[in-house]
DNA sequence: CCACGACGATACGGTTGCGTTCCGACGTGG
DNA sequence: CCACGTCGGAACGCAACCGTATCGTCGTGG
């Protein structure tokens, strides 16, 4: 009964309307001007701008991460890198993540829903490249997932999200093969010596 | 002729009520009525709210980081890391940072100011920090001192700030020589052969 | 062909914050 | 002792947004 039509432009309307003024001024007027739709048609589906705003970000995040697999650590983390940068460097996700993730620290829905929309889907695939890794050798087995997340994850994050400096050329190379190896490093450091 | 006090208390509440909602809707009647004062004593000193909250983060900015100075890469990455840790994990901190670089993006003044007040004080530290490494041997001398900086702050950030786990005993000890290989692979990788 | 329901538009009263103005109280310096 | 400027408090008109209600329109299913 309700169109969808509508509903596509209204999310659309949120995620402009986040990037451009963020969660906490985010007002359901506005959004509805700018999907070119009355007020009605957004409190016909959505109760207020909080479940407004999960919902629209739970649809996106079904795009799911590929898992790579190339034969190396490095390269399968190159992979990652390269995605995660393309992804962080939409003009739109780049304003909308970090914007939601200094909210979720206030508003536990929020905090939940990016937690399985985002760090959910990570850690898998973070377990596939991992396993791989050990089988191949390249790492010990005794690896804390989470803390080899961070590795991989934090220094292009912070560097695309919160710095939001250029990328010199083959930066992401560099980054993959120092990640590699602060990894092989946390690993318990069979190839690397130190 | 403005009496400091008030001034201070001002200050107080802006980072409060930053904390509070954050800057998107932090509104100056809010700070005030937080303050105990009138608002006039708050138009009496800034504008708006921008210069409010630039002048507050700017006065807090001063306190510095420790410059480390173990006689090894690592011990003044755990260092570092300590102190990330320390000064991320304050209540207030750990809800403002993130609010205010997501802001930056929208906002050059509080980008400039961030940009200052914390990117420089890092970069300064660690260039001594890195000097040192290379005087010891311990790095290459063709180290991208931009990388570096990501490789050694970014997952300790993602960690602390973002995703927001607690960290396990002893994880910052790991992330510290997990950094110091990848700053080491990064240099030219003299230590671990890759 | 008709009833139903979603649609955009408009208006409503209520709340909040803006930035300004005026007030009486206080305290400090001349 | 008096003038000045800051103080907290209150009120102002204005704007934005809330959540709800009420229109007439339009497309679809029965």
């Amino acid at each position: 009964m309700l169109r969808e039509d509508v509903t596509e432009a209204i999310r659309a309307a949120t995620f402009q309307e986040l990037a451009a003024v963020g969660y906490g001024r985010l007002s359901i007027e506005a959004v509805a001007r700018r999907a070119g739709v009355g007020k009605t048609a957004v409190y016909r589906r959505w109760k207020s701008k909080l479940p407004m705003v999960i919902d629209a970000v739970s649809e996106i995040a079904r795009m799911g991460m590929p898992v790579p697999d190339t034969g190396s650590l490095t390269g399968d983390l190159r992979l990652l890198l390269g995605f995660l940068n393309w992804a962080l460097r939409h003009k739109l996700a780049s304003q909308i993540i970090p914007d939601l993730l200094a909210e979720a620290a206030r508003n536990p829905e929020i905090a939940a829903t990016l937690a399985t929309a985002l760090r959910e889907a990570q850690r898998g695939i973070s377990a596939v490249v991992l396993k791989h890794a050990r089988e191949r050798g390249e790492l010990a087995g005794d690896l804390d997932a989470d803390a080899a997340l961070d590795l991989v994850i934090g220094p292009l994050y912070w560097r695309v999200a919160v710095v939001r400096t250029p990328l010199p050329e083959g930066h992401l190379d560099r980054l993959a093969s120092a990640s590699a190896a602060a990894l092989a490093a946390l690993s318990g450091g069979p190839p690397p010596s130190d």
